[in-house]
DNA sequence: CTTGGAAAGTCAACAAGACTGACATAACCT
DNA sequence: AGGTTATGTCAGTCTTGTTGACTTTCCAAG
């Protein structure tokens, strides 16, 4: 960069982290690092004829029992037909109950049965157990700043489901 | 959870960032973040006929200029008939040139030609900016947690080549 | 020098999972 | 009764991953 040479050695070592070079080392470091997340998780779902799809469902089932499709629709930000497909495969295979609704008959509530929740913590275990270990390996500070960027990063769409998700009823 | 509550109040603190809730919260936080990391340039290249796999090919290309398709191929993770078809693609329209190897005639040495620069640029610049915006409003130090806890999230192979990169040959 | 294996790349066919569009059903609400 | 909402389904397309079979090129052992 040449703009670096030119600057005071304060100044470019306050702005390091907003050079064009630091923030694409920022892109790499998410696009390996979300690689290595979803590696375990997949490792075992591939064995199992599903996908991350499943899983991302499984895991936002567990998180809000009870919601609907129509909330589960936008918290994933895939069509209804995407969705379907998954769902019908869980509710087949009885890893998940669509309970029709008390107040209002059109939703289904959804749950993850014994044999869901079993899975569902086989899957998240292993991406935990990732998660622990660089947490542990970083230290507390890090992990601040990790989640402060991360959630920086989102739409505000996304944000809300993400500071709002245990809101929901269940 | 129920072991917080018999945690002294420091105890608690201190490991906070290891319980089970801290560590699904950062899972999701990666969810939602990669979402809207990829947005962006998802939008741009869905008027172009291309997808992310020509997006993540060109910035490989950009960055480590000459590489071969065997070493994008490990950077990339996926097999030479799914970065084959991507590339071929990428050439046929001019945004990307493969050189047959002067030493091994195996080999081709895959450039960004002016067209393929550009189109790098613009996905790039969108990508740039979010990212810009959200280590200016983290901050230093944030930012500095973020690389942390990512590089420790990745494998130890994908770590080598987002360590190593620049040391390619062109 | 030849020959056989390994390596780099290409072509073809298939599967998962996203998409759109159209339509059906049931339930809610005015 | 009629319009809207929530959900489910069928059909078709696109991107991007997979495996298998093939060509070209290199290299090294006989």
């Amino acid at each position: 960069m040449a703009e670096s040479l030119s600057m005071s050695r304060q100044s470019s070592e306050a702005l390091l982290y907003l050079t064009d070079e630091q923030l694409r080392q920022g892109i790499e470091a998410m696009f390996f690092a979300y690689r290595g997340f979803t590696d375990d998780p997949d490792r075992i779902l591939s064995g199992l004829s599903y996908g991350r799809a499943h899983h991302r469902a499984i895991h936002f089932i567990n998180c809000a029992p009870g919601t609907t499709v129509n909330n589960l629709l936008s918290i994933l930000g895939v069509t209804k037909q995407s969705l379907n497909r998954v769902l019908r495969t869980l509710v087949n295979d009885g890893l998940v109950e669509a309970r029709i609704g008390q107040k209002d008959r059109r939703e289904r509530h959804l749950f993850l049965t014994d044999e869901g929740a079993q899975l569902e913590h086989r899957l998240s275990g292993a991406q935990r157990a990732r998660m622990r270990a660089a947490f542990r390996q970083a230290g507390p500070e890090a992990v601040a700043g990790f989640r402060t960027v991360l959630e920086a990063m989102m739409d505000d769409t996304l944000l809300r489901h993400y500071k709002g998700l245990r809101d929901y009823p269940t």
